[in-house]
DNA sequence: CATTCTCATGTAATCGATTACATTAATAAT
DNA sequence: ATTATTAATGTAATCGATTACATGAGAATG
């Protein structure tokens, strides 16, 4: 009803409430009496502007309700504004920090964030390099570790390998650059901990046998062991796959152990968690008559029965920096290329609760 | 070193790697022999096209290694592929199996996933709007029912309001379409299971105050405690959040009552941890001392010392459900407008596992 | 005062796919 | 044989923003 407000050009017919204003740059440029050269620079290169003309144009964008067009931005520059995140598991809480940390650090550079599980996805590769060539994303974070060499190679032959970083896991075989924790300093802060408290007998679950934090940790605990002069059986190594289950069946194998351990060191919360859910069911308590330590600290290490000590990776830090890697890789400024591949690497600490206690007849005494 | 791996075609004179091959509709219209349009309508209606052509177009598109540019197309079609799934709290585990079931029904259809975590967004509101307008998207799927009607009210404004499902949560104003447990329903089970076991002065740990769940199982819980006609006591109805935090401070406040519960139905899992977790610190057992009922079925569960039982929500479905409604909004086929606004309801089932047993000193007969 | 240089802005080509409309060939109808 | 009809394909406009290049107005220089 008012007089100046309307842009009836294109009403298309159907005259219900349907009303697809579709604000285009051209549009904003009449209002403010300029050209889309001069409205396209007012949002990407407003220091061209005279302070002036400037203003007229954003009068102009706030007066019609102007929002850039994502697709018609992406098809002529090429950049779509959105990186993709591949997590191998959105099941386990462990990821949901560094989702968050992710997406603080991209939304800054209004970046959008997409996710993908590539348990759903048959052929991760494929995939990506589709999104890649489709302009979909500029770039990716991959969680996973386990991409075969095969998928690798695609990404290298499509030219997008240099827009890939991993954070937490990574490939040792391909020089590509990572954001993870000091897993193998995290591995001897456990054992450590379990030596001072007088075990001698410690046990461990690996992860999945093909998994670099699996390696990373055992070698970890296994020199640790080593220098503390601790005993050996190859028993006390048991292999898991940082899931619940697999902390329960891990529990079982211990269990039937003639020369049990005094305490298991895991490469996970979720294994922990799995497995003194199975020691507790078998009339074992935790810690008197057996210490458990885990690996990552989710949330809820602190809310089980009992509190579960366990190393703390500082989740949103790793998902931060992964993010500012990345956008170094999609949008360079200061690093070289060379700088961008050594890995970087996030400190981790030992958070002591109530898993771990002295062993049940030991002499606390010792070296200390 | 094989034989007939190579596609050695455009190798386009730079030798080294970055093959920025671009290979457009156009190229792919050149080696077939025949038009763009043709091109496009084999891969949009290739019923269209005879059978020669459509081989021929084929062809020369794995020749090629032609994919579709996603942004051209979006930005002609005005159609993004990609819907948003707006999460309260990625940190949740028990997101992660909704996420899954989404990104399956999705996945057949083409269509990417975006998710995006309320906790980081300042203005939700102002954020989809974009997105739509900016067709970066072409639907919503809200995990959250606390969007303030404000936001509500910019949807329809903008006309994007019939684009958007709620799933698990929803909003009571206004007539969106939504899948849900039969949260009641699930209420209703965790009491009367506590009734059989013998409990006759049961707690309930809410979630917070303005949430639809919240409201739905605290109703189903005094309604089945009113038809048990089971003691009343405002004490006995605590406050909390859904999370682990709420469980623990939900413990303290049960610990000082004077007149205490013999069990606490817990608005979810998460809840019930911390709960359990505070009371055994107190040194209360569970189920011995309390029992102690969740909501979800959250994987852990299972794990937990000792086993929660819970109310089980079908995840995954509530997942598929959700994505499935919002491609009929999209993309209409079947159902008439109105019909997609009654929510559609996905039964839960109560488990029963460790963390419920008979009160302490109670007569087991009575009524049955 | 003429000339060169800067700076602010405009003009128009371009990104790649889709699709309304036009054209042609093939078939059916008169 | 001629026209109407249908089916298959082509032509070219279009979606909306960006940006290389062009233009023109002042400022600086000689």
């Amino acid at each position: 009803m008012s007089t100046r407000n309307v842009r009836k050009d294109k009403t298309n017919g159907s005259g219900t409430s349907v009303l697809q204003k579709n604000v285009r740059i051209r549009d904003v440029a009449e209002v403010a009496g300029v050209s889309t050269a001069t409205v396209s620079r007012a949002l990407s290169n407003p220091e061209l502007l005279t302070e002036a003309t400037r203003d007229s144009v954003f009068a102009a964008i706030r007066a019609t309700g102007y929002r850039v067009n994502k697709a018609a931005r992406t098809l002529r520059t090429r950049q779509a504004g959105a990186i993709l995140v591949l997590v191998p598991n959105l099941g386990n809480p462990f990821f949901s920090q560094i989702l968050a940390g992710i997406n603080e650090r991209l939304g800054e550079h209004d970046m959008s964030v997409l996710i993908a599980d590539t348990a759903n996805l048959a052929t991760a590769g494929e995939f990506l390099v589709d999104h890649f060539l489709n302009s979909q994303i500029d770039g990716v974070i991959c969680l996973d570790g386990s991409l075969p060499e095969t998928e690798l190679e695609q990404f290298r032959k499509n030219g997008v390998a240099d827009k890939i970083v991993f954070a937490c896991e990574w490939v040792h075989s391909a020089g590509l650059p990572s954001v993870r924790s000091d897993n193998v300093e995290g591995a001897r802060l456990a054992v450590r901990h379990l030596h001072e408290l007088g075990h001698r007998k410690i046990a461990h679950v690996t992860g999945p046998g093909d998994n670099v934090l699996t390696h990373a940790r055992r070698q970890g605990m296994l020199e640790e062991r080593a220098r503390l002069q601790l005993p050996v059986r190859d028993e006390w190594i048991v292999r898991g796959d940082f899931s619940l289950e697999s902390g329960r069946s891990a529990a079982m194998r211990i269990l039937e152990l003639d020369e049990k351990p005094t305490a298991v060191f895991c490469a996970s919360d979720q294994v922990a968690f799995g497995l003194m859910s199975t020691l507790e069911a078998h009339g074992l308590i935790v810690p008197d008559d057996i210490s458990v330590v885990g690996f990552d600290d989710i949330e809820l290490a602190d809310f089980y029965v009992p509190a579960l000590t366990t190393i703390r990776q500082d989740r949103r830090a790793l998902g931060t920096k992964a993010a500012s890697l990345l956008l170094e890789c999609v949008e360079p400024k200061t690093t070289r290329p060379a700088d961008r591949l050594k890995p970087v690497v996030v400190g981790v600490d030992l958070v002591v609760r109530e898993s771990t206690a002295p062993p049940k007849n030991a002499s606390v005494s010792a070296t200390g």
